[in-house]
RNA sequence: UGUCCCAUAGUGUAGUGGCAACACGAGAGAUUCUGGCUCUCUUAACUCAAGUUCGAAUCUUGAUGGGACAACCA
């Protein structure tokens, strides 16, 4: 580029060449360096890569178009000086090129024939095109796409990074980054994410992708391959009185009514368990078919139970629901045909596994974080609550020995991926989404 | 005070000169041992104006709206 007079050493300083290269709407103007000969511009650029200028004190420029309307044509920056040591050339080589011209001829030298990136790009191109047919090299294309913006949450590498140096999450693979590592630690699989990205498709316009459409292809994906297990997250204790205090029964349950193959499990009984705070109301609304005195309802896979009373602390917190059973209802059918609106999980309080679950929310408050007021920047709007930690969570035995990103779906609640954290001692759950909830819808 | 890119149901993506489609969402219902899944029905869009044409979401021009560009970053 040198020797056919398209290149040339500027001595100018970074802050002169900032100011010579104009604004958008006025021209820029001519380095006093621009014009000279090949033979010290060759020299020059030689004594840069060997180091023998300071950072800064010189670069090499491209020769096109001081008053070109796109800045990028202002005669850009192909290599500068950096006194920085390479993991291959050492401290030989001093000179790294930019971007802009790296980035047509890497293509080229691999035969790229579409080379993909972001909008933003576009207007690089008439440089990624200029540099390539200078050197008469092999054609690669840039093609320039719409990034992927999803609600409540940020997508950008360099966001991302600052959340991650400053702390505001644990590290790349927090769960509620919208990265690959974070992604798969939260229990979305391969496939889903897939499924997600052949969904919304691609195109050159601005989006702006609803977070539900994610967790909508997990569903789609999990609901056909996930075991069901049983589990209790805010627990509350269920005590059956007409039940004899050794009672002892052993159920069974289907791993997965979408999948037959997925095989069936035993789970054990006695007069003491624990339901779900949610599915016990002292005052209940019509439409409630959980337990509230005076109603019957069907614990999975079990037996019926109507609700007589309860006992609180004194908070008036409910402490403990209590219920008679039905022994005639074993297995979860009534043989006099009779129906109930509800049926609600539970855990044996006397055979389980306790452990903790983390509950994630949207790492923003904003649809857009970076849609800020004036002085404001993105992280304003993070969700101090984005991050829930449940410590005293019941589940049953059928989780005991699951290995780390195992996934479950917790019936009635959602899906769950265990935890990096999880040990055979401490189990540590990260809910990976919810089940679609229209009771909460009606509420 | 410029140059460039973009514009289709609420969202996202098709359709590129000849019947505006699909998915998700939303609403209603059916079914159900998960208020999940599944099934049925409904809802809802070509930014505007002019031009070309037998015929325009599609081509042309203009307007409007949104976005990008003034790192020795990528």
């Amino acid at each position: 580029m040198i020797r056919k007079g398209l290149a040339y050493v500027d001595d100018q300083t970074n802050e002169e060449i900032r100011i010579n290269r104009g604004t958008v709407t006025s021209p820029g103007k001519d380095s006093p360096y621009r014009n000279r000969s090949v033979e010290e511009n060759l020299r020059l650029f030689e004594e840069m890569k060997e180091g023998k200028y300071a950072d800064g004190e010189k670069i090499l420029r491209a020769k096109i178009d001081m008053a070109h309307n796109n800045m990028n044509m202002r005669d850009p920056i192909m290599y500068r000086i950096l006194h920085t040591n390479h993991h291959r050339t050492g401290d030989k080589w001093c000179i790294y090129p930019m971007y802009d011209y790296a980035h047509g001829e890497s293509d080229s030298i691999e035969r790229i024939t579409h080379s993909i990136c972001t909008l933003e790009f576009d207007i690089h191109r008439p440089l990624y095109d200029w540099f390539i047919a200078q050197l008469g090299i092999f054609p690669s294309h840039q093609y320039e796409f719409a990034r992927l913006n999803i609600t409540n949450t940020v997508m950008s590498k360099r966001k991302l990074l600052q959340l991650v140096k400053e702390g505001y999450v644990t590290g790349w693979d927090d769960p509620r980054m919208p990265t690959i590592c974070g992604l798969r630690r939260r229990g979305y699989t391969p496939e889903s994410i897939r499924a997600f990205c052949e969904d919304i498709g691609v195109a050159k316009r601005d989006n702006l992708i609803d977070y539900s459409r994610l967790e909508g292809a997990l569903r789609d994906d999990l609901n056909k391959r996930a075991d069901r297990v049983m589990a209790v997250l805010h627990p509350i204790k269920l005590v059956i009185d007409n039940c004899p205090d050794d009672f002892v029964d052993e159920l069974e349950a289907v791993n997965n009514p979408e999948d037959e193959s997925a095989g069936k499990r035993k789970i054990t009984f006695s007069n003491t368990l624990y339901i779900e705070q949610d599915d016990f109301m002292e005052d209940a609304p019509k439409k409630y078919f959980r337990l509230t005195p005076g109603q019957e309802v069907r614990l999975r896979y079990a037996y019926y139970v109507k609700c007589v009373s309860c006992e609180k602390d004194a908070n008036g917190n409910v402490t403990v629901v209590h219920c008679t059973y039905d022994p005639a209802t074993r297995g979860g059918d009534s043989p006099d045909g009779r129906k109930v609106k509800g049926t609600i999980h539970w855990v044996n309080a006397k055979d389980c596994i306790e452990g903790e679950v983390r509950l994630f929310d949207r790492l923003f408050n904003a649809e857009v974080p970076d849609k800020v007021e004036e002085g404001q920047t993105f992280l304003d709007n993070l969700n101090p609550e984005s991050l829930t930690v449940l410590t005293n969570c019941k589940f049953e035995n059928a989780v005991a020995n699951a290995e780390h990103l195992k996934k479950y779906q917790f019936e009635r609640l959602g899906y769950f991926s265990v935890d990096y954290d999880s040990t055979k001692e401490h189990l540590v759950f990260n809910r990976t989404c919810t089940l679609k909830d229209s009771w909460a819808k009606q509420k």
